[in-house]
DNA sequence: AAACTTTGTTCATCCACTAGACTAACAAGG
DNA sequence: CCTTGTTAGTCTAGTGGATGAACAAAGTTT
């Protein structure tokens, strides 16, 4: 037997477009009132009306005081209601994991974050489920509460959920997703790093304008997020932006991958540490090398490391030269660790892609390091369990009444 | 004054939704009955009727004979009416140009090809006029006619279909749409080559199944064609997929783009060239190396051209692996030119892919030398304009209708 | 021949959008 | 203060298209 798989048309479905067109509208331009999302968005001012009706009655926008005259009766402004529900936010690194609570803008109302290092997965289970215990237990009454739960991991996360690999965690076919679903009963969407970095800088971050975004996810590893033609591009098994692994030195170095010249071994935080060892630097007792410190180096004036990352800024934008000759995006957002080096990186960087660059690829073509700093990945995933939400809420009328 | 760019729903939304469910549905499965596309589309049998009504009208689709009975009334058997009108597309080539007439499922009914060398704009717009004058004056009589004209070029198309450049033909800045809408009174898409043959192979190829197909076209250069969640990908001025200036070897030669290790300098046509000639291999009389000749050797047994298609091979490999990585695409499809030579590439392309591809790359990937061989790029531009035609089709009625 | 199946049409009903009338609320001018 | 004009929002009748059910048409099975 087949099932039915396309979506067939009818009036329920014109009226959820309708109903988000409107939504997004007022959540866009608010403070707006009915009659200006009328004729803007295209609708009669009776639908508006009637749509409205059925968002507040959902509270999910809100009137407030009538609005100033232009010549005739004053308007009631409609808001969106940021408030109706908040979503949690958790972004798991290799060495921390930060919680965030946001209400449904976006807006940070709680953080909570957690260092650690070598920890089992039953150990970091149990900082993670901590965290969100204290979140959940700490967001504000709302009338739909918390919606829903994302994480973001680095590794590789499948269609369904489960994360196949997290290589620097050692997790292996994980079903993360299940275990928070089953413990919380609440909507719970894992996703990879990066791929949550780009939505959150879409959503919340520089790119809010453009439908065309590489985020470059530059830590220990590489990874790469992709926003194309407006969406997330996950490929065929949820596998995309592996570029880490990309070559760009046939005969270079061998990777832990098992190839050869990945862009990762020249690129990334610890591409900077491994140059780094060898050169004798000075180092506080009981310290390794890390960003952090060598990023004190550079500042301090040790002009071996200031060199390090010249050349890691220009091998960074090799690849990112490869990137706009693969997607001619609109953005290029450089987030995670390396992003806090943006002073070191950024000039190097710019004179490879400038140097490099096809002419007609750099006009429109901005690239920026992250706006949302550390956040992006916990606003990214928090932003999908929003998205979730406000797209159910604005179904579940349509199916109730049918 | 901010216009209105959102597209509201209304009936003629819903209407036009269904008709396009309908009419896929009869294309992909005809003979096909009413009842049996209502119940697999899933839509009421009353509704079915009367956009099958419509689309007789239209003469997109007839009725046949009745079917076979299975216990009950013989069904009326619907069919996709194929010539109810017919499409032109051309491939402009190097030193070739090809065009075609095909029926709306894509059927060649008629080709005419053209080779030439070192020809002005001028000289190759005659021919191509010719050709287009030729395929129209030939076309079968049918409802709809000439459909439209579709043209790919080896060369960078922005999205108001102007070629911006086209180095292998010198060309700069023509707008091709506008000289050939002007001329014929047609609709006219300008596409580049790679693109077109992407869509073509995911159209009447090997992709009819996929949602996210890399098309490799490896001629003199190497373009890439994206196909990603089902739709063509063109980056935010139309210039994705310039891959053949990927860097894979940082400190390699230098490109004719100013760049060094682009991927083209190793795995194109010209590389194989490039490398042949300082070999002394014996060549006829007047003759230049092309692909054509080194095959010939190559299927002589010459020792050193069979090591440089596998040098050739391998390293096209490398690129792909970077695009396996990049996209996680269900098929990879190697057209153009080097198609020809599967026999000599395939072997040391995938042992190279073998070799470097991250394991969970590597389920459900298909990697394939072009079905349509050197049709690709005419079917896939001939495909836009038969697109948009059905498109239009099934709006017209309902626009005219208020 | 009678009973059952399947196909396709017809018709009354429902739902959501639209146009336009209407009410409410305001500004400006005499 | 009242009148005129303008804008905001509601209300109502009308329309288009999907739906479900009844029905006619044309088969098969027993």
């Amino acid at each position: 037997m087949k099932t039915v798989v396309t979506r067939t048309f009818n009036h329920h479905v014109v009226k959820e477009g309708n109903k988000s067109l409107v939504l997004n509208k007022i959540i866009d331009c608010s403070p707006i009132s009915r009659a200006s999302v009328a004729s803007e968005v295209g609708l009669n001012k009776g639908t508006v009306s009637s749509l409205v009706n059925d968002l507040l009655e959902d509270h999910l926008i809100y009137e407030s005081g009538p609005g100033v005259s232009s010549g005739g009766r004053r308007p009631v402004m409609l808001l969106f209601n940021d408030t109706a529900g908040h979503s949690i936010g958790i972004d798991i690194g290799v060495n921390y994991l930060l919680g965030i609570l946001t209400d449904l803008s976006g807006n940070i109302v709680l953080k909570k974050e957690v260092t650690f290092k070598d920890l089992s997965y039953e150990e970091i289970e149990a900082k993670l489920f901590a965290v969100i215990d204290y979140l959940q237990a700490s967001a504000p009454a709302s009338p739909h509460g918390i919606i829903g739960i994302g994480v973001g991991v680095p590794g590789i996360v499948d269609n369904d959920g489960s994360i196949l690999l997290a290589p620097n965690l050692n997790w292996k076919n994980l079903n993360l997703q299940a275990i928070l679903e089953e413990k919380y009963s609440l909507p719970v969407i894992i996703e990879n790093e990066a791929n949550a970095g780009a939505y959150g800088e879409k959503k919340f971050g520089a790119g809010t304008e453009c439908d065309n975004i590489v985020y470059v996810s530059a830590g220990i590893g590489i990874g790469v997020g992709l926003i194309l033609n407006g969406e997330l591009y996950k490929g065929s098994n949820g596998f995309s932006g592996e570029l880490g692994h990309m070559t760009i030195q046939i005969d270079g170095e061998t990777c832990r991958c098992g190839n050869k010249g990945c862009w990762e071994l020249y690129a990334s935080e610890q591409a900077l540490i491994t140059q780094a060892e060898p050169m004798g630097l000075p180092l506080a007792d009981h310290e390794e090398f890390d960003l952090t410190n060598l990023q004190a180096l550079a500042a301090a004036g040790n002009k071996d490391v200031i060199a390090l990352f010249e050349q890691t800024g220009d091998y960074l934008g090799v690849g990112i030269n490869n990137i706009i000759n693969t997607f001619n995006p609109q953005q290029v957002i450089i987030g995670n660790r390396l992003a806090s080096a943006k002073e070191l990186l950024e000039l190097p960087l710019n004179n490879r892609v400038a140097k490099q660059a096809l002419w007609f690829q750099k006009n429109d073509l901005e690239i920026k390091f992250s706006e949302l700093s550390t956040f992006s990945t916990a606003l990214g995933v928090a932003a999908f369990s929003i998205e979730n939400f406000l797209q159910v809420s604005i179904q579940q009328k349509n199916v109730l009444s049918v």
